[in-house]
DNA sequence: GCCAATTTGTGAAAGCGTTCACGAGCTCTT
DNA sequence: AAGAGCTCGTGAACGCTTTCACAAATTGGC
């Protein structure tokens, strides 16, 4: 349903914003992390080239990237290190501390619970949750391990809006079914399969398999590089 | 050094290929997962709908990736499983299980060490690092953690191609020059920094942090596409 | 107050990746 | 052997992303 009145906007600023692109959207995060790392430093203002040395990209993409966030930089001076923060903390809904529920708690899953990140940067682990009925009780990270039966009620009492599924690939759908049946509408996938969500879920999956085959693919061709430059000389020298 | 002279191909297949591009390259892992479970299950024959739907991608587009490694389709049939999974496999260059190392065995170190999918799809892990003293010696999914000092001569004696930095972010820098300097030329970074390398070597990142941000910001997005509704709605019943 | 030096914001162009659409080639049935 | 039914391979069109280049705006020196 759409409204064709002409509604009275009330944040002209852009809340009409075409909405941001995929690729900017990833790239918020590393910005964030170098702005709230210079805040930290004491540094009041940075210029869309510090930033971008700090966040590995290029000046022309972090200047993009934050004119689709509405004009927050000045010309001949650069960006308010505070102001940006604020704004694209705001952008990502990281201000609220979203809750995160973890499946699996084997060795990856331990990890994730240790891991500081996660509650350093808008994040709360609302439960972790094991089908082993021997790892329940189990305390990780100081939070207690919780059976299956309970990912309901948790998900339901304590608003978690991210499931993060780290068991094995032969658990992962189903799991992924119960989370989005008890309302959860994103989910972290670490199992190596495809998991088939209604639409309006988000999935993003890291395969730490599929990362190093991507780097063994560019190690191959970098020594066929090598190989085949040696055989391009020596054929060189035998035409010669 | 380019040689000009018509050198005679040996294997003229594909072995004057422009490059495969790296998006393609990043989704022939999945293929290769899929097709092995294929494999295992007995099946010889599959079609590019087939691949698509286990990869969680288009069939279109397992065309298109496929075709740039040559043809191994057969029109009105589909693709041989097992003649695909040997020529991705030698692609990727995951035939010769390359030798990995790990830097950092703090929880994400440990659950790395303990993932069996590295060893599954042709990686052998050739060591485990750790500053601490204190962890030297100490066994690591069977393996012992052997302090930094021997970080040089195991990677010369195991040919390691590839490092894992899972230390904390203070200190990937540092590991990272340290691989680099003594031959690795690909790097796999779960510190939350950008590293810095010569050209030459490949870097991929994994942010477990970034990750959960981007699905917060799709969170925040669809809740405020439902606020946004609502207040539509009240607008116009305000008008009406 | 003016000019030089910076740095943002942004259209335009180029590049890359995905999707579409359909011809080409294989198998099976009749 | 001929035709129907599939399925691959691939140019062409489309859309998203990056890069380029420069006008607009700000600061600081003189």
């Amino acid at each position: 349903m759409q409204a064709s009145v002409p509604v009275h906007r009330l944040r002209a600023d852009r809340a009409d914003r075409p909405g941001i692109p995929e690729a900017t959207v990833a790239r918020l995060p590393l910005y964030l992390r170098v702005l709230i790392d210079l805040a930290d430093s004491g540094v009041t203002c940075v210029s869309s080239e510090d930033l971008a040395a700090g966040a590995g990209v290029t000046s022309a993409k972090v200047r993009k990237d934050l004119s689709q966030l509405g004009s927050y930089g000045t010309r001949g001076v650069g960006y308010e290190v505070d102001c940006l923060c604020e704004e694209i903390s705001r952008e990502l809904g990281v201000t609220q501390h979203r809750a995160v529920a973890i499946v699996g708690i084997g060795n990856l899953g331990h990890a994730l619970a240790g891991y500081g990140g996660f509650t350093a940067r808008g994040f709360r682990i609302a439960g972790l949750f094991d089908a082993d009925p021997h790892r329940s009780g189990e305390l990780v990270a100081g939070l207690r391990v919780r059976p299956m039966d309970d990912l309901e009620s948790v998900v339901a009492s304590e608003q978690v809006s991210i499931g993060v599924i780290a068991t094995p690939a032969c658990a992962a759908q189903q799991v992924c079914d119960r989370l989005v049946a008890c309302g959860v509408t994103s989910v972290l996938n670490f199992a190596s399969t495809v998991l088939s969500v209604p639409a309006g879920v988000d999935v993003r999956k890291v395969d730490l398999a599929v990362e190093l085959q991507i780097l063994s693919f560019h190690e191959t061709r970098k020594s066929r590089a090598a190989m085949s430059s040696v055989t391009a000389a020596a054929a060189t020298a035998a035409v010669s």
